[in-house]
DNA sequence: GTGATTTGTCACAAAATTGTCATCTTATTT
DNA sequence: AAATAAGATGACAATTTTGTGACAAATCAC
C-alpha cells in the first residue's frame, strides 16, 4: 500500500521538485495546480496528506485549507502548508485553518521528507483491535483488557487492571514487541503530537506499568535500554543480568 | 584517497579563492565555469561533492542541480548551492533543487570548508535499522541486542550487554568492517563534531568493548592497525601474529 | 457536588556510564 | 640494547541516566 500525498502547488518547477523527492522517498505524488482541481481530485483519491501552497491563483491556500477541514471525508487528512520566509507572520492564521505543520521556502528536500514523516507518524496510531500475546500476557484491545496467565497451560490466569495510559503503552509496547522506543518516540506515538510532556513522564509510567505486572509476576517484560528508551520483550534482556 | 569537490562557477576570482581553500583544507578541486563544462568532468571523475553557483551562464544553476539528480549515477552526490543574499530572500529561490545546503555569498572560507566537511560527514552516518552479522556475532540496532553466536551453528548464543557509547562504537565498525578508522574520524563519526574530547579516550572505550567481546570469545575481532586507528574484522590480524 | 482515579511533574536516591590520568606493555627506531 | 613512540589497562571522580515515592491538578464516576 503506497502513500499519496496532495501537492497543491501552481508554479511547476516547485510541483516537479516536489514530485520528485516524494517519490525518492517512496510516497505518491498527486499534483494539482490549484484549489479546484484539488477539490476535483480529492473526489477521487483521498490522500494520506496534504501539501499546500500558501499562495494560490483564485483561492488561497488558506481558504482550501479551510474547505478541507469542514469536509467530514476530508477532516482528518493532515495539511503541511508552504509559505516564503516573509508570509511567516500569518502562522497563526494557518494554524486555526487546521494546517498541522509548516515549511517555509525555500526548503530542502531532506527537510520537507523529514516533516512529512513527523506528520504521518503522529497520525492516530494505529488502532488494531487484534488479540496480542507474548510472555505470558494477553492483550484484548478490543475489550479493553489485559490477562496474565499463571503458567504455561491457558488455564489459570488473572486479570491486570491498569489506567489508560498504561493500557495505551502496553499495548503499544506488546504490537511491536522487541523493539526499542526512545521516550519521545513513545510520547510521539501514545500521547500523539502534543508534546508539551517532559520526556521524563514516560518513565514514569513505565514504572507505574511494570508495578502493576510484577503483582501478576510478570518482571522484566517491560525492559530499559539503558541510554536509548525502553522495550517489550519475553527475552531476558542483557541488562538484567548482574 | 582525496576528497574531490567539483566547482561550478564563471567567475574567475570566486573560482581562484574557493580552489585556494578547498586544497588548504586537503581537498580536491575540479573546477568548471558553466554547466556543459561541468557536465562532460562529472563524465570522467565521479566528484563527492559538488559546489554549485546559481547563477551560470546558459543553464541555471538549478537546472544543473535537477541533471544531476535525474541520473542515478550522480543521484547521490551531495550538491552545496552557492547564491546571493538577494536571491535567497526571493520567492523563486532554488535551494529546493536538491540541494544539501547553501551558502550565501559573500561567505567566509571558514564557513566554506565548515559546510563541505558537515555535508560530506551527513553522507555516511545512515544509521540503518538493518541487522549485521560478521565474526559469529549479530547486532540488530531495532532491538538493541547484540549477540554472540557460541559455534558455528546458530543455535546457542549469549547476549552481550554493551553500554551506550560502546554499542554504538560496534555498530559503526560493524557496519563498515574491515575499513580502519583513526581515532578521529571514530570521534567524528560516534561522538558527533563538535566534541572536544581527547583521541586517546577512543582507546579506552575500545578497551571495554573488548573486554566485553572477550567474555563471550570473541576476541581479536576489534583489531589495532598501529599508528593509524582500529578495525572490525573477522578475518586475522597481521599484528596478531608471533 | 463528592470522592476516587488518573496524570504530569518534581525531588531525591540509586545505578550506570564516561572522560581522563597514571602506569604498564608492546612495538619501532636508532 | 637503550631510547622512543604508541597502545593497553585499571582506577576514579564527575556526570548522566534511570528508578521511585510523593503530591497537586485534572478528570471521571456517580
Amino acid at each position: 500500500m503506497s502513500i499519496t500525498v496532495l501537492v497543491v502547488e501552481d508554479e511547476p518547477a516547485i510541483q516537479d521538485l516536489i514530485s520528485y523527492n516524494l517519490k525518492k522517498s517512496g510516497l505518491t505524488p498527486i499534483c494539482a495546480s490549484n484549489a479546484e482541481q484539488a477539490t476535483v481530485m480529492i473526489n477521487n483519491v483521498l490522500p494520506d496528506l496534504v501539501l499546500l501552497d500558501w499562495m494560490l491563483p483564485n483561492m488561497s491556500g488558506l481558504e482550501f485549507a479551510r474547505q478541507l477541514r469542514r469536509n467530514t471525508r476530508t477532516q482528518v487528512i493532515p495539511i503541511i502548508m508552504l509559505t516564503a520566509r516573509i508570509e511567516l507572520e500569518d502562522k497563526i492564521s494557518g494554524l486555526e485553518a487546521g494546517a498541522d505543520d509548516y515549511i517555509t521556502k525555500p526548503f530542502s528536500p531532506r527537510e520537507l521528507t523529514a516533516r512529512i514523516k513527523a506528520v504521518l507518524r503522529r497520525r492516530i496510531p494505529e488502532i488494531s483491535d487484534e488479540i496480542i500475546e507474548a510472555g505470558g500476557l494477553r492483550i484484548d484491545p478490543a475489550t479493553h483488557r489485559v490477562l496474565a496467565y499463571c503458567d504455561d497451560s491457558c488455564s489459570k490466569y488473572n486479570e491486570v487492571k491498569l489506567g489508560p495510559t498504561e493500557f495505551r503503552l502496553l499495548h503499544f509496547l506488546m504490537a511491536h514487541k522487541e523493539r526499542v522506543y526512545t521516550r519521545t518516540q513513545l510520547l510521539d506515538r501514545i500521547w500523539g503530537d502534543h508534546v508539551f510532556i517532559e520526556d521524563r513522564t514516560v518513565d514514569v509510567h513505565i514504572r507505574r506499568l511494570r508495578k502493576v505486572l510484577e503483582k501478576v509476576n510478570k518482571d522484566n517484560l517491560v525492559q530499559t535500554v539503558r541510554g536509548t528508551g525502553y522495550r517489550f520483550s519475553s527475552e531476558k534482556s542483557a541488562y538484567d543480568e548482574e
